[in-house]
DNA sequence: GTCTCGACTTAGCACCTACAGT
DNA sequence: ACTGTAGGTGCTAAGTCGAGAC
């Protein structure tokens, strides 16, 4: 149990510095109360009393396995569902295709009649093509979830793909570009130059006057230099990377002023590459992958208070790589004048190559793109699984529960920290080597000095202040009204310890998995992040959504929907840096749009008078009203979308919707949502997300329920 | 039982680009 | 036609978790 009692004086310092540093560092909180309130609204209540639990138990069995009958998760289950679907298959896709078309002839002739100039004509002439691209790829795109899966742990049977692509060598800097040590200009080896570039480039960033950043950086960097040059360059302060910095500018400056023409060359080459490295051939399938360039080499950016920060990272060369390809497959060639570091082929793992990176020495890898069949299936995995937790919450929650009462002090500290995992959705909480990272934590790694308890705060009893730095070095401040179990338990875990000391002295999330596991097969610590998600959009949705609304109100709805889950699982992000001045823009145009609608108003009164006044026969004058009345209704239009919109970039200010659209919230939900009320799926999902839930696109009917 | 490592998911940020609004 | 901006994409760090070594 790492770090225990047993910690020593100077590692409990060593923890209060570091937490003074972030305070003053890291003003990145979420909007503490305000985050807090929404939380709870949105939760439902996993401390529901005992007799509580029997009592809705006999409904909520009855329920379930109504929901069983209805939808078979796993693998074995899978063929019989996919069966009875594909009439409704067939049938369905007959009907898309006759609506795509007609959509297509709709957008033709408008187009073109608006564009009446050649190059426009170009423009739609490329439009078209996209569109035809688009309907070859819906026709291309393997509908894997219809297929039978694979025998247990085998991944692919067929696998072919040219290997990683490299980044390019280093190009050393012009001879009129010098680097200064004491003021005197010093000709760099090959090697410490682009070490040195590395540095000259972020000069701008804030990370360069950072001392754990220059330390690293200049330690690193001397590992590079020559004898005479580690002799000469002994101080960081005395060289000046100011020509180098400059040349980078001016680099960056050139390439953005680039006529349209370079651009495009630019953007084929980059087009070439793609092709050749960007796909792999995965059972007959042409499939995306999602990183297929080698990390080019630089200088280490940690998240937070990173001790390795400014390291350098080294450059892969094809020695250090390791292919794994299908054994009938063709192997991928080596850069001229290399060799891979070995070639296997183990169909057990989704990668296709890779390598050992020097900062952590954790392994890389090259994967495919989310819209992948080996992602996608996974992803659907993760998902079933969550809906199978539903389906024993309520059990898992009654047993843990009882299990604050235990006497064995380690089932104690593991029933808060599964209620802290289900009620506030925490990560596990893995411990980490100390000085490998940033010290941040989870769950099992909560210290006392994290949690602060209050009897009373603000008009609830026993509530406990959370504080902590979280995955990514991200904040979690949140203060929760605990049930009083919780409250006595916390007050006894915390007793004789040091601030710096475990919380949970006696848990790891090992012990944790483990025994979630016996519970339910599949279950570990972050299924509960997955199913509070999910079962929270699901039920906000139920909550916010108004069946007359229009589209813009919709996707509000939806939003906010979402919304309640990034606070749920704290998915923070920095304002967006224009953000006040965005605001106040769109405040402005919101203004201004006020008041062209009161003239517009003003003018229908005002043709409505003389309409009448013509006794309303008049044709002339009632076709103005009628064109005022327009003109009124698309001004109200217009305003009441602006200021739809307005409301939802202030709430979305320090909110990250991307993370749980993308990771925690079943697509089926959404899918099925869209299809109750009308509402576009590309309001919802892009392109790039409607790839990635394909399956869920394809399979979802509007009565789906999570 | 504990530790380590490998494989995979989850995460936020920095660009880049397409497009809406003038 | 121009420009500001939001949204998309790429990148890679930082987690989770299971399996196998010890």
């Amino acid at each position: 149990m790492g770090r225990g009692k047993e910690l020593k004086g100077a590692e409990k310092s060593k923890h209060k510095l570091s937490k003074l540093r972030r305070a003053s560092g890291h003003e990145r909180a979420v909007a503490g109360g305000d985050a807090c309130k929404a939380s709870e609204q949105i939760k439902r209540d996993p401390e529901e009393d005992d007799a509580d639990f029997v009592s809705k138990e006999k409904g909520r069995k009855r329920k379930r396995i109504k929901e069983e009958q209805t939808e078979c998760p796993t693998n074995s289950s899978k063929k019989t569902k996919v069966k009875q679907d594909d009439e409704a298959f067939q049938k369905k896709k007959g009907k898309k295709k006759t609506e795509k078309k007609v959509k297509k002839e709709e957008d033709e002739p408008v187009q073109i009649s608006k564009n009446p100039k050649r190059t426009k004509e170009d423009i739609q002439e490329a439009k078209l093509l996209k569109i035809k691209k688009k309907e070859e790829e819906e026709q291309n795109r393997w509908r894997w979830w219809e297929e039978e899966k694979y025998e247990d742990g085998v991944k692919w049977k067929f696998l072919e793909h040219k290997g990683p692509f490299f980044p390019p060598e280093y190009q050393p800097v012009p001879d009129n570009v010098h680097f200064y040590y004491e003021g005197n200009a010093v000709k760099l080896s090959l090697a410490a130059e682009e070490v040195a570039l590395f540095f000259a480039q972020m000069l701008d960033h804030e990370y360069t006057t950072k001392d754990v950043f220059r330390e690293n950086f200049f330690k690193d960097w001397r590992k590079e230099m020559t004898s005479e040059e580690r002799s000469l360059i002994k101080n960081l302060n005395k060289c000046d990377f100011g020509e180098m910095h400059a040349m980078h500018k001016a680099k960056v400056e050139a390439r953005k002023n680039m006529s349209k023409e370079e651009k495009q060359v630019q953007k084929d080459i980059n087009q070439t590459i793609v092709e050749e490295f960007g796909f792999c051939l995965l059972d007959h399938h042409k499939e995306k992958i999602g990183n297929f360039k080698i990390e080019p080499p630089g200088l280490f950016r940690g998240r937070g208070e990173h001790p390795k920060q400014g390291m350098l990272k080294k450059r892969i060369q094809p020695e250090d790589v390791i292919i794994n390809c299908g054994k009938e497959s063709s192997v991928p060639v080596p850069p001229a004048g290399h060799r891979w570091k070995e070639v296997r082929h183990d169909n057990t793992v989704t990668w296709l190559a890779s390598w050992t990176e020097n900062i952590q020495g954790s392994i890389k890898y090259i994967m495919l793109n989310a819209n992948s069949k080996l992602k996608g299936e996974k992803d659907w995995e993760k998902y079933e699984v969550a809906r199978k937790l539903k389906t024993c919450v309520d059990d898992i929650r009654y047993h843990y529960n009882q299990d604050l009462k235990s006497k064995q002090m380690s089932t104690r500290q593991r029933a808060v920290a599964l209620y802290f995992i289900d009620k506030l959705a925490l990560r596990a909480g893995n411990e980490k080597e100390e000085g490998e990272s940033a010290d941040t934590v989870g769950c099992c790694s909560l210290r006392v000095e994290h949690i602060t308890l209050h009897d009373k705060l603000e008009g609830d009893d026993f509530v406990v202040e959370f504080d902590f730095l979280g995955k990514d070095s991200i904040r979690y401040y949140n203060k929760v009204p605990i049930i009083k179990k919780v409250f006595k338990n916390l007050k006894l875990f915390m007793e004789n310890k040091e601030p710096g000391d475990d919380l949970f002295d006696r848990l790891n999330t090992q012990m944790l998995n483990k025994h979630l596991s016996s519970l339910m097969a599949g279950l570990t610590a972050k299924v509960f992040r997955t199913y509070n998600a999910s079962i929270t959009l699901q039920q906000q949705l139920k909550e916010l959504t108004n069946k007359g609304d229009n589209v813009a109100e919709m996707t509000l709805s939806y939003n906010r929907a979402n919304r309640a889950v990034a606070i749920l699982c704290n998915h923070q992000r920095a304002p967006p840096k224009t953000f006040e001045q965005s605001m106040a823009n769109l405040q402005a145009k919101i203004d201004g749009r006020k008041e062209q609608l009161s003239l517009a108003k003003s003018e229908l009164k005002q043709a409505k008078k003389e309409a009448k006044s013509k006794g309303n026969s008049d044709p002339k004058s009632q076709m103005l009203v009628e064109r005022k009345k327009t003109a009124v209704k698309r001004c109200e239009d217009q305003l009441l979308r602006m200021e739809l919109q307005a409301t939802d970039r202030e709430e979305n200010k320090q909110i990250a919707l991307g993370t749980s659209k993308l990771n925690y919230l079943d697509p089926r939900i959404s899918v099925a949502w869209c299809k109750k009320y009308g509402v576009p799926l590309d309001k919802i999902y892009n392109k790039s997300q409607r790839d990635k839930f394909a399956w869920a696109i394809d399979m979802t009917e509007e009565d789906f329920e999570f």
